[in-house]
DNA sequence: CGGTTGATTGCATTCGAAGTCAATTTTGCC
DNA sequence: GGCAAAATTGACTTCGAATGCAATCAACCG
């Protein structure tokens, strides 16, 4: 008994065991588990009814040692814990796996950690990498000189001929500021992301763009952590700056900054959103409609944007020539109840 | 310029290269790239240099067809758009990565597809699994075959000796419950997971069966799906249950759950909590802390769970024939202030 | 019926690194 | 200096599947 057990432990069947139970070649069964190669009616059948009885599966290691695709892709992702990522991780994983392709997960604690990380996702010969983190050039030089194709997620390298899928994070935000400035708002206070952060950089850019274009004088920044935390604290230092002033609206580079924000407001300031303040946050995850918020903010079309890197990267791995291409989304506005974005009505 | 570009492209650099460069055998790479293996400094040193000036890195692949260890774990995770399985998942790669393992993500939409993830788990041949999707016994028994280990997360097969590590939810209920009871809540009303989960049923059963101890008899279960609009249309339906009255308490099956009830019952049946209404949750995932909730609910120890799961799958891996073991962690109780827990005070 | 065509099948090689074993060198020690 | 022990190194084989090529076989045509 137990060395009945230990035995199929040990011992997984290979292509040469099924070949033996079924009296034909290895390369027999090989052909019968490529589809669409050749081999006769009588000879699938008998090598997969041995296959079935000894439990036989295709070594993807070994399939992708001699074809040199590993058929995994490498998706590197920082910051997991935003609230926004995991959506794309699902959707990522389960359209690459329609296509065959299985996704091997970097996650970064620390933007830091990534040349350890990169090392690793050469090694494993990966047929193509996402990547929602930041790479220099030098850093993708490396891919580029393993003929791995890579795709940006809400990335960009400056001058770089790379395959990119972004959401148009400047113009939604000046779809937001130039509602907000018709609507008769006036002052502004913005909580940012990280200063390093390409993604808070170019939505942040975005806002204060237009609101220099309408020459409006009372704007604060302060920073913060695309967290909760970092819109909580962040009101309070922008009533500070405002010299116990309160702006007309805080713009946060997330909608989890929003919240942080909209809570602050509301428990520490004893102020009512939007009446007294109007907030906007970006990116529309789920909390973001949820009834104590209903944020006015700008939703990325996800789906879309996942669909999107997909095929794109697909198409990089079977054709390698393939000019790279950047593909820009507009974001969909979501009205929301967390700002005023309509003149006040005058009541007679 | 096209031409060396391509070469770069096609060729990686193999030991064999790197060999040849160095003037050494490729054996000798091998060695040099294998810790604790014999190589003089010298050797170490032109190697290195070899390796540098062409790109080299060991082929994970080929590593793995050789060693019979691929380095990688499966993780099988559904329903990951709930807000508790990113940090676990994060987690997870981390302390994998920190042990030089990779994780391949499998990402289930419906329970159902799983047979296919299963046998495409197999193929990669994984050195071991980690899943928080139900396994059947037939499933469990394809990997028990073929020797990989698999670490049951927040899940059991019943009478069946495998690896597991839990959170003690019947106890994390328990704890509530008595409070709630102690607190003088008397009406119970449930909204559950879906009924075919494993995570909801030892929930709710954990609660029910104090309340049954404790005869309490105005008890009400609405079904539910460990979202947002759960809770929100769920207190509904309890009140409706309720003949219009209005329960003592809500027990969710998730935080989510819990936030969508304390919404709904805000906002469409103007109840105040926890005043007129307490809700608890379990998880405590980020947003139960926010200040608009204040939930009430149960923390799982996931730092310590994620930790045990990978040390355990380890340990596994290296030891094949170690017994399996089950480990159980109490969840941390978080006051909050979404549900009173207090007797009343009366005052005079 | 001979010859041609096309499909099927097996043999042998290949992918890239690891590890066994034996040959060689170095080291240590009296 | 000489010999045993230890360290270093290379040749060769191995992991499991895919594939080019040649051999075999069946089908088909005039």
């Amino acid at each position: 008994m137990a060395n009945r057990r230990k035995e199929n432990q040990g011992h997984r069947a290979t292509s040469y065991d099924v070949a033996r139970l079924a009296g034909v070649s290895q390369s027999a069964v090989s052909r019968v588990f490529k589809p669409g190669a050749s081999a006769s009616a009588e000879m699938r059948e008998r090598v997969h009814k041995a296959a079935r009885d000894l439990g036989y599966r295709p070594n993807a290691i070994a399939r992708g040692l001699i074809t040199q695709r590993s058929n995994m892709v490498g998706v590197i992702i920082s910051r997991l814990t935003n609230l926004y990522y995991p959506e794309v991780l699902v959707q990522l994983t389960q359209r690459f796996g329609d296509q065959g392709v299985r996704v091997l997960l970097f996650a970064l604690e620390q933007e830091r950690d990534i040349d350890d990380i990169l090392d690793q996702v050469l090694q494993y010969r990966v047929d193509g990498v996402v990547t929602a983190a930041r790479l220099d050039a030098d850093q993708l030089a490396l891919f580029d000189n393993a003929g791995i194709p890579v795709v940006f997620y809400n990335r960009d390298v400056a001058g770089s001929h790379v395959n990119s899928v972004r959401c148009d994070q400047a113009d939604g935000e000046r779809w937001l500021v130039e509602r907000l400035l018709a609507a008769g708002h006036r002052s502004f206070g913005i909580i940012s992301g990280p200063e390093d952060s390409f993604v808070s950089n170019e939505r942040i850019q975005g806002a204060i763009q237009p609101l220099r274009e309408h020459g409006i004088e009372q704007l604060e920044i302060t920073h913060g952590d695309f967290d909760y935390e970092s819109g909580y604290a962040g009101i309070g230092r922008l009533i500070s700056a405002f010299r116990g002033d309160i702006p007309d609206v805080v713009i946060c580079a997330n909608d989890v900054t929003a919240i942080g924000c909209i809570d602050g407001a509301r428990g520490e300031h004893n102020l009512s959103v939007p009446q007294q303040l109007s907030v906007v946050g970006f990116d529309g995850v789920g909390p973001a409609g949820w009834a104590a918020y209903r944020l006015t903010t700008i939703r990325q079309p996800v789906r879309r944007m996942t669909e999107s890197a997909v095929a794109m990267l697909m198409d990089r791995i079977e054709n390698p020539l393939m000019t790279p291409e950047k593909r820009v989304f507009a974001g969909i506005p979501i009205g929301g109840d967390s700002a005023r974005l309509r003149e006040p009505t005058l009541v007679g």
